[in-house]
DNA sequence: GATGAATGAGCATTCATTCAT
DNA sequence: AATGAATGAATGCTCATTCAT
């Protein structure tokens, strides 16, 4: 970490407030309705100091992003600190993301927006929007890792490329959580009606099956 | 089938022109960019008009992911008639998802778009938005009735709910794919950038780990 | 004259009714100051009417310097049919403009703020833009033209060329009127407060001076 | 000349270095788009010190003005030191004013710029607009005297009121060199397409017509 | 004196939706 | 039914100016 003078911290320290009032005012407007009127008002600034601290709004959106990634990241490379195999790795891993999402469900809304965005506007681009590529890299590294732990130990087929497999598991483990996550926030989602299956049953099978398709025999 | 009138009939014809111009304006410049002018003028019809057949923009929309849902519908129903057992139905079920995507992207965007703003707005209620939601139970029941199938045939284990699992494979699926197809359209994705495996393998690497883990030993 | 559809006669009332109001309000306020809202209050319509009739702000502005230039030309084209000496035309050319200026002195503002922006800003192009220059150059056409029929009949010097002279005529006229008209609306102008000769003294003692130096001996 | 103190000495230069960074910037974005902030980092002074040395925007742009009508002013007292006819002193001072004009573009644009605001803007007041005025009178009054001289000594007719020939002259010189200014900085300039005459060629003959209407016979 | 962070009024422009014809 | 002119609310962003330190 860098030394930040005063006036360094004070400014990161205002930034960050600005964040959270954005954060806050995306939670109950959305991601587009949310204007930066709102969120001037939120974070108790003018309209002007939020252009003093972000370029433009999709910068603000792209900080919430970079920060949610940021904290995953956190909780994902601990893992790699546990004694244990692999597969049990990987699994933690999927309970660990799931917890992250539920826990703070407004990143989850941030990532998808931001995946959806990405391509077509122009706007993303710049500083914030590399520190979340980078952040999502970090991402797949450390599933790669631990796919690579598990095939060492033998908890683990060796049989697929590390590196394509966590790609697969990371896109599985999105697309189900993102399902489940739905079902849950959504009142006209009629799919699941009928179907009164935990988020945390669903994630579980889920991580079982794959846990058994990578399985070593 | 319900016979329609003549009259019936054209304003029939008329609106899926109109959602054809739609598709084809939103193509070009994305969901949120497209104009109701674009879309008029692409129709060859009056702005005026659009309202005629669709309440508002929202209603386009849905309209245009309800086509798509429908169009995915019909493939997967296929699958269910042809002589294959539970397991490889839902392998070839993986495919035709995944090549639907390759051929109509504009749907694929569709729904990810519609997903991520059903929960928020209000616009998206109605008629249209009752039949995508039915259009994607309808989905999951061709899923699950290939899942019964293969417990039956002794293709797939019996440990598995029907239901969840078919939750947890289209979930799964609609991740990797998205994740993969997004691989393809984005510049700025830098998390893929060392990996050159085709969408394909992916695909295929996915549906044969998701198999293992269900097969029946 | 084209013949207008009753539509496109009735697009063209509104645009020059936009036009006059745009005047009024820049009358009022000066140009830069005067806003959209304050133009489309003073027309008596929405503000996005405006956008229905001109492409942006700057539209407008060319709108008014193009009519006032294409009125000028005008009087000066019907300066050409007298039976006139060419000298004599070319001095009531230059009292003819002196007239216009006095008359509307709106559009000798609007030409000034056209020049001083044109060459910097870039939303000055387009159609009008054009048009603003075609009528300035069928201004200066009349000048020469006058010219060369006063060095044809004998009454102006064959010495000069008649672009050249049209050129400094022109430049010069301007500038006189300029500044006489300033003299009149300024409160500030402290130059000639000591000077009490009228603006029609200081133009007919410059169009004689310039008359004495075109005049044949 | 008072004598100034140290302390005030400091805050002159000061003023100075800020005038010339304002210089520049203009020179680079235009006037109206030059802001506070480019100014300020221009100068190496912080925003709230250009407002120690200036009231408001305005001012700066007045003070540009002042220094450049005083610059002006200081080639043209000269002239009338010379051992010349006050025919050819008016002559030397056109051309003075046309290579100040060539030497300081930006001058001559914040002249232009500051006669089109100064009549319709309340900021452009106070002291320093006052100075503009004052240097304005004295250049006319130069242009006069030697006018007076000439009538004096037989150069020039003295059928004109000196002060009513000043201000003709003096218009009539900005005119015809705001006219030939532009043909050289403006793109779009069309009604001098196809002449090809230089900036010169063109003053010099305007300075010769205006001779030969006021050289006595 | 000097700073520069904070302000907030101000503005052009867009676009879904309506409604008179 | 079809039109398209008119609407006006909504919004991101700028920048001269102030003031606490």
């Amino acid at each position: 970490m860098v030394k930040l003078s005063r006036k360094e911290r004070k400014r990161a320290e205002r930034k960050e407030w600005i964040i959270d009032a954005a954060e806050e005012v995306m939670r109950r407007s959305g991601f587009e309705s949310a204007t930066m009127d709102e969120i001037a008002h939120e974070a108790e600034v003018s309209k002007g100091t939020l252009y003093l601290y972000f370029k433009n709004k999709a910068s603000i959106h792209l900080a919430i992003s970079e920060r949610g990634s940021r904290m995953l990241n956190q909780s994902l490379s601990k893992i790699l600190l546990l004694e244990l195999s692999g597969l049990e790795m990987i699994k933690k891993m999927g309970q660990s993301y799931l917890g992250f999402v539920q826990q703070y469900p407004i990143y989850f809304t941030a990532f998808s927006y931001y995946e959806n965005l990405i391509s077509s506007n122009e706007t993303y681009n710049g500083e914030l929007a590399i520190a979340c590529e980078e952040n999502a890299r970090e991402a797949m590294t450390y599933i790669v890792r631990a796919l690579q732990i598990g095939m060492q130990d033998g908890s683990i087929k060796d049989t697929y490329d590390p590196k394509e497999l966590g790609i697969i598991i990371w896109g599985a483990s999105k697309g189900v959580i993102h399902m489940a996550f739905h079902k849950e926030s959504r009142n006209h989602m009629r799919i699941l009606d009928d179907v009164d299956f935990s988020l945390d049953s669903i994630i579980n099978n889920f991580v079982e099956l794959l846990g058994t398709g990578m399985k070593n025999d």
